[in-house]
DNA sequence: GACAATATATATCATATGATATAAATTCAA
DNA sequence: TTGAATTTATATCATATGATATATATTGTC
């Protein structure tokens, strides 16, 4: 982390706007955009280059500034990125338990909302190609020890999702898991599945893919099964 | 990662060896080396800088290479203090399952080594001082974006981890779960302690650490005990 | 097709960093 | 106490890196 240049005087040339601009532009972004997802996937912010970053994307180093101010301008967007995929993949679901939880629901309604929830989570870290399941990376780095783009990652998608995961817990065992006891479980729970995507590394290739997943969904259909009769 | 110096000729002055020499040398290699393991537990090899563990452990820059050889060197002796610390912890209960799986086991009894495992597991992992959780994060990362110290963390700890709790869970089960299976709810139930120590951020410190850990531990209990009825 | 707006490329800078050469200080066996 | 072995400190180096100034090229509107 060599130069961080006191910026006194506010940037003499802005960077370019994220909509207007020429067609070409907005392909460019979305090109470095892409490659530093990437990129920031497999890699630490410091470990990674803005030189690393910008060979990925074919553009040159300059660019990078152009269009995202500075390599923490892109490693937020890249944040934002993220949760926006987030949401697409599991907001759905996330959004109708949320609604579900603000009626009255009985302990067999909450653990298939649960169930729902969870499978849709693990098809969405689980299945996604090799070269996105840096996001999840990124996710869990950042949580684990805080970055630049901790706030963003922590508020929009850990700490919501804890939430949610731990009512539903809460409902799932007619109250029988007090607040605190439900947040470790949906902790737990999440853990599970984000861990699983970086350590199963130790598991032989042939055991095939998706099979691997559908074993991960019925280990958390058992526990949460098991809730019934805590 | 300024300068990467191409070391064609052998060092002129040989790293101080880890034994030999006089007793104040002793006292500043393990001073540095405790300040590298509180600043790399928290943060990546590439974002911490050697000054920085310098001045954590009150020594000067030309010492850490006097004693390490060089960054690199000093992040592997962390490794390698690491993988101690952890055989202190749990070595015990871990080599006792390993002998005790040599020979036929009845399902319960495969269960009751298994909790064994895993308390004393999430004991090590969550009980410790807060300055000493660092190791558990310094693991995750290298198992999850493989650093220097991969190769010792994977070989030495993720690996036979995993295996010996996928073979105990292989004999809860009377094998109706298959060794690929157990191996993704080993990894599972691991990463679901490990995850813990990092994400439990959301939970208010209010709720008490120990009961917390006794809450993770109720978990793993009844994830054990609904193996019976797969 | 001209020409302002936008985008890309080249060259260069300042600095934080890992590392070393070398000198001064300390330890401890005889 | 002396003096070689060992440890600590000072000063300095080479370079990889984030960033910018500036020049050239491209786009698209009139």
């Amino acid at each position: 982390m060599p130069p961080s240049k006191a910026r006194k005087t506010a940037r003499t040339i802005p960077l370019r706007p994220a909509d207007g601009g020429y067609r070409k532009g907005e392909e460019t972004r979305t090109r470095i955009l892409r490659a530093a997802l990437e990129v920031f996937g497999n890699n630490g912010f410091e470990t990674v280059t803005t030189r690393q970053i910008a060979e990925a994307a074919g553009i040159n180093l300059p660019a990078l500034t152009y269009y995202f101010g500075n390599k923490e301008g892109l490693y937020l967007a890249c944040a934002r990125s993220i949760v926006d995929t987030f949401r697409e993949g599991v907001g759905r679901v996330a959004s109708e338990a949320t609604i579900a939880l603000r009626q009255p629901m009985d302990a067999a309604n909450a653990r298939k909302l649960l169930k729902q929830l969870l499978t849709a989570l693990a098809r969405f870290l689980l299945l996604a190609s090799s070269s996105d399941q840096g996001r999840t990376l990124f996710v869990r780095r950042e949580i684990a020890s805080p970055g630049p783009a901790f706030e963003i990652l922590y508020g929009e998608l850990w700490q919501p999702g804890i939430e949610l995961t731990a009512q539903l817990l809460n409902r799932a065992t007619s109250g029988r898991l007090s607040e605190p006891a439900g947040k470790v479980r949906a902790i737990m729970m999440i853990a599970s599945l984000t861990g699983f995507q970086s350590g199963r590394r130790v598991i032989a290739r042939a055991a095939g893919d998706a099979d691997q997943v559908e074993e991960v969904i019925s280990a958390l259909h058992e526990q949460i099964d098991a809730l019934a009769s805590i």
